[in-house]
RNA sequence: GGGUGAUUAGCUCAGUUGGUAGAGCGCUUCCUUUACACGGAAGAUGUCGGGAGUUCGAGCCUCUCAUCACCCACCA
């Protein structure tokens, strides 16, 4: 039967997905052998609400290709997919298509019902990728798709049951029970946008146009002071009396929260007014607040004025200084990063501001949080608006620092005149904002209660882990990155303040009361017992109950009301003191903490929550995984948490191998951006040119370390690639090679089909070897070179006058051969491109197994037949040789040539002998002949074993043809020289292994044997002329 | 400011413990020869960023300079 002319992916591969499928050939341990071992690979869950682009198309076709690879072993695979419920992200979404649909918002509707309306959307527009990712060929087992959220109580009894909740809570309550959790009040980076904590890591910052401020503080009491300042060599260059002191900011609007001015205290400077009182010039003029000047470690006598005013509520270095100090921090701003509108009027809050920095006043936290230093005409404003007007009030009243500038004007004469005038002292300066990496807006650094993981405690197993090389990060550059970041770790903030996401499993209760529970049953069991452990209450006399969503649900709070006996406003206060029944009993409320955890808390135990833990499931086998490849843009994020969290939970390194991957760039090495629009979309690829072009293209860039740019005229190639190898068979087709089932490797007597059953060997081991280390891009070039370079360019062609001769016995091994071959091709493409190969194993002949479950080869080295490999390249050279030299002088293509030779070894003349019919037919030579002498005018062909000759008088542009040879010869004489020069050196002997010096000295035979023939036709040539 | 990596053919990149440079694409010439024009044959192109050093020998190791990229960082 007549093959197509070529394959057509579009058609094919969803059919052959299908039958993959439906045969539940990805299903985790198919088509392992007896007692195997197992092979486990997680896939980087993607967002739910994401897309398959270049970056997953990538790294999804390496782990494809170790995973069929491994299978096709025996190996007990599983690649586990998923999903990460990626709760900024998707809660975002979630939103706008609420604003888009005009629903309710998120605010308004409550936070049950915005959580249905997530699982709603997730139900439907969630998980495309999974599609997307079936389009690549991924052999992932879908059957065990896992989600980060599965099994939280807001899910719906729709979605598929699962337990990774659980796993998070139970992290969670070990990690809490541990001490390795904590909750505290403390300076964090706060989003605007999304009115939420971030950690450190999600923060951008970013070089931006900034300006620099500089205001004078007034001394209190009118004081004044000699200001004096000095050159490097100490001499005097400035003395005034100031009533001030001056400091930079670039930063206006918290100057209302500044607890102190802070001065070097070395500064000689100012010296003088260390400890005396100055004045925040903003604001009411009857309430300003004094604030003491102070020193510290922390200001830079070079830089500004060297006096740093300190605002410990608003930015990370004063909040240390504060602390030092002991200075209130002022929170300033709210949520939105507003100006504070709460809280009592400012005249009452100043008074009590002032009495604090007066000393007569003690102040806690809470009592400082509380109070908003905002004076009532900022109140509500933007903190960028407040900004330009805190700036505005202050220069208005004259306290600016000026400075004289001057610059070149027309005048009404038209003529360029200099003026001078005095104006604020701005400096434009470049400063590093930091910006919320998803919302893009300037980061607030906010005083707020959050919960932190003590990473100081469970880093150190994670770092002996690559230290010691339990686990091994490729490229190991990755290695040092890696300690460097968790050398200096910093506490991580998991408290989010959204809504998506694993609430926190803590509840709060009167007088302190702090439970850490997996559900709210634990819960209040466990407030019970400290109820009556630490406040002495029996059990009998006290009643607890979870009153966290009472509030949302007025129904239940009647129920509630009812059953107790106590009011509905009784019942809400019961959280922040017990409240007596009408039975006599005390009520504790509990509610719990609202706030849910950072995404990547619950990513980082991914490893082991989709296998089922904590419940004991059969599935922990695969735990832990072999080999994790993701973007190494992630690898703070996501790797490293994942080494930290399961070690601190399982003790156990998640993975041997961490194999990390550049970013995903365009053909030119730019990043993708939908602004540029430059973004290649992988499924266009596919559509285009087939998964298969797109996953070879995939590995063959995959260089370790190395920049990846993707290029649509690559993967076009690879398209050309698989139309070769489809051409291969139907080669073999046209020659009717008969089916033989799976093929076994045959018994060769011919040179030729010893030499490629060799050459399958070579390729077996290099393929093997590549895969082994992770290196993709050799696997894939071995494979092109072997089927393009060896077996379609020699193979095919050499086999051809066997196929149509009539030696049976040749021909029928011929057959097998070539059968077989191309078999071996097929099984060692596979896990690149598996659809091509899938299609032509199952057209080709008829099988025991698909190939996604053919068996991988054992065979090695042992296969190469040195002679065969000897003789056939020395028939390709010949043939190439008379090629060139036919070209060289315009034989036309299909004239055929004689060719004459002179003397020839034993070895020479049974190459000829075995192969002669190849090399007539394929150099186009008509008839070999002995001559004594090579006529005059021949072209020379030098061989091992012997010279040939192409008698061609009369063609040959003899000038042309010296020319050409001189210049082999001075390349020649070059290589002579360096050998020669290698041989003569007494140390090269010396100090040389003795293969490099056998091999020099064969090399230099050979070099010189080529040599004497091109001199020698040079003579020839020379004599014509 | 600290760190990491890169610099090899016109382009994009390989080059695994030092042994004397390769691939794909593109380009030039020829060829519709019965698997394949998504093809075949032949061909051109490199002081391996500059400089110095170690070595018998350096694209690879050391130092230095230059350019570029990325990551981290609190200078008001």
């Amino acid at each position: 039967m007549a093959m197509e002319k070529t394959f057509d992916a579009n058609s094919a591969e969803p059919r052959i997905y299908q039958m993959w499928e439906d045969a539940g050939a990805f299903k985790a341990g198919a088509n392992a052998r007896d007692g195997a071992s197992t092979y486990c690979i997680m896939l980087p869950p993607p967002n739910v609400t994401g897309h398959l682009h270049v970056g997953h198309a990538f790294n999804h076709t390496l782990m494809d290709i170790l995973i069929r690879w491994k299978r096709m072993q025996g190996f007990d695979t599983l690649w586990q997919p998923g999903l990460d419920h990626a709760g900024i992200a998707t809660q975002l979404m979630v939103e706008k298509d609420l604003a888009a649909t005009g629903q309710p918002k998120r605010t308004e509707m409550g936070r049950e019902k915005f959580l249905e309306k997530v699982w709603e959307w997730k139900a439907s527009k969630g998980g495309m990728i999974e599609q997307q990712a079936r389009r690549l060929g991924d052999s992932m087992d879908f059957s065990r798709s896992a989600f980060t959220m599965s099994g939280a109580s807001s899910a719906p009894d729709t979605e598929k049951p699962g337990n990774f909740h659980d796993a998070v809570l139970q992290v969670f309550v070990k990690l809490y029970n541990d001490g390795k959790i904590y909750r505290g009040k403390r300076l964090v980076n706060w989003d605007p946008h999304f009115e939420t904590a971030i950690s450190d890591l999600e923060v951008e910052n970013r070089e931006v146009d900034g300006h620099m401020w500089h205001f004078k503080y007034p001394l209190a009491n009118g004081a004044t002071y000699e200001y004096v300042e000095k050159d490097e060599d100490g001499n005097v260059t400035l003395t005034e009396t100031r009533d001030y002191i001056s400091i930079a900011t670039t930063r206006p609007e918290t100057m209302l929260g500044d607890g102190a001015v802070a001065v070097h205290k070395d500064d000689e400077r100012y010296a003088p007014i260390v400890g005396m009182l100055c004045e925040i010039p903003v604001g009411p003029k009857e309430q300003r607040r004094l604030i003491p000047i102070i020193t510290d470690q922390y200001p830079d006598m070079t830089f500004g004025s060297g006096a740093v005013k300190i605002t410990g509520a608003h930015d990370f270095n004063d909040y240390e200084v504060a602390k030092r100090a002991g200075l209130p921090m002022y929170a300033l701003m709210d949520t939105k990063g507003a100006m504070r509108a709460d809280g009592k009027p400012y005249v009452e809050e100043a008074a009590t501001a002032q009495a604090i920095a007066r000393g007569d006043q003690e102040f806690d936290e809470a009592m400082i949080a509380a109070m908003n230093m905002v004076p009532e005409e900022y109140r509500g404003l933007d903190r960028f608006d407040a900004r330009e007007k805190v700036i505005a009030d202050i220069t208005a009243e004259g306290l600016a620092v000026m400075h004289d500038v001057t610059r070149t004007v027309k005048n009404d004469d038209g003529e360029k005149v200099d003026v001078t005038e005095t104006v604020p002292m701005v400096e434009n300066k470049k400063i590093m904002q930091p910006f919320g990496d998803r919302s893009n807006v300037v980061i607030e650094p906010a005083l707020t209660d959050q919960w932190f993981v003590d990473t100081a405690q469970i880093v150190q197993p994670a770092l002996d882990a690559v230290r010691n090389g339990e686990t091994k990060i490729m490229p190991e550059s990755g290695e040092k990155v890696y300690y460097h970041w968790l050398d200096n770790i910093e506490p991580w903030c998991i408290s989010r303040q959204l809504w998506w996401g694993h609430q926190i499993p803590v509840w709060y209760g009167p007088n302190g009361l702090t439970v850490c529970a997996a559900d709210r049953f634990e819960a209040l069991d466990l407030a019970s017992k400290k109820i009556n452990s630490e406040q002495g209450l029996k059990d009998g006399d006290f009643t607890v109950r979870d009153i966290s969503s009472l509030a949302d649900y007025e129904h239940e709070l009647d129920a509630a009301a009812y059953d107790s006996g106590l009011t509905k406003e009784q019942i809400l206060l019961s959280c922040d003191e017990p409240q007596r029944r009408k039975d006599g009993k005390l009520c504790f409320g509990l509610y719990r903490d609202p706030d849910v955890l950072d995404t990547w808390f619950s990513s980082g135990l991914w490893p082991f929550g989709t296998l089922g833990w904590p419940a004991e499931d059969e599935a922990m086998k695969y735990f832990p995984g072999d080999v994790l490849i993701t973007g190494q843009d992630i690898l703070f994020f996501w790797v490293a948490r994942m080494m930290m969290m399961s070690n601190a939970v399982l003790e156990e390194n998640p993975f041997h191998t961490i194999y990390l991957h550049q970013l995903v760039r365009d053909a030119k090495g730019e990043k993708m951006s939908k602004t540029k629009g430059n973004v290649i979309d992988p499924l266009d690829m596919i559509d285009a040119y087939g998964a298969d072009a797109l996953r070879f293209s995939n590995a063959q860039m995959a260089a370790l370390g190395g920049v990846l740019k993707i290029s649509e005229d690559r993967i076009k190639g690879y398209r050309n690639f698989g139309t070769k190898l489809w051409n291969a068979f139907s080669f073999a087709d046209h020659y009717e090679i008969p089916n033989a089932g799976d093929s076994a490797m045959p018994v060769a007597t011919q040179t030729l089909n010893k030499w490629i059953i060799g050459e399958v060997g070579k390729t077996r081991v290099a393929v093997n070897a590549a895969l082994e280390t992770y290196r993709f891009n050799d696997a894939a070039n071995t494979l092109y070179a072997f089927t393009w370079g060896k077996v379609c360019d020699w193979y095919l062609e050499f086999s051809k006058p066997i196929l149509q001769g009539e030696d049976e016995t040749a021909k029928l091994e011929t057959q097998a051969t070539l059968r077989w071959v191309l078999d071996q091709a097929l099984i060692m493409l596979h896990p690149i491109m598996p659809f091509i190969t899938e299609e032509l194993w199952g057209t080709a002949d008829s099988r025991a197994k698909m190939l996604v479950h053919a068996d991988w080869p054992e065979y090695g080295a042992e296969l190469v037949d040195a002679d065969a490999d000897a003789e056939m390249n020395w028939t390709i050279n010949l043939i190439e040789t008379v090629r060139s030299n036919r070209a060289q002088v315009h034989v036309p293509a299909g004239a055929k040539v004689p060719l004459v030779f002179t003397d020839l070894d034993a070895k020479g003349q049974a190459a000829w002998n075995n192969n002669h019919v190849l090399i007539q037919r394929l150099a186009r030579i008509e008839s070999l002949t002995r001559v004594d002498d090579l006529p005059k005018g021949c072209v020379t062909i030098p061989m091992p074993g012997g010279t040939f000759g192409l008698p061609l008088e009369g063609l040959i542009d003899v000038p042309s043809e010296i020319t050409r040879l001189e210049k082999s010869m001075q390349k020649l004489g070059k290589e002579l020289g360096g050998l020669r020069g290698r041989l003569n050196n007494p140390k090269f002997a010396a100090s040389a292994p003795a293969e490099v010096l056998a091999e020099t000295q064969a090399n230099l035979a050979l070099r010189e044997e080529e040599e004497a023939q091109i001199k020698a036709a040079i003579a020839r040539l020379a004599e014509l002329g």
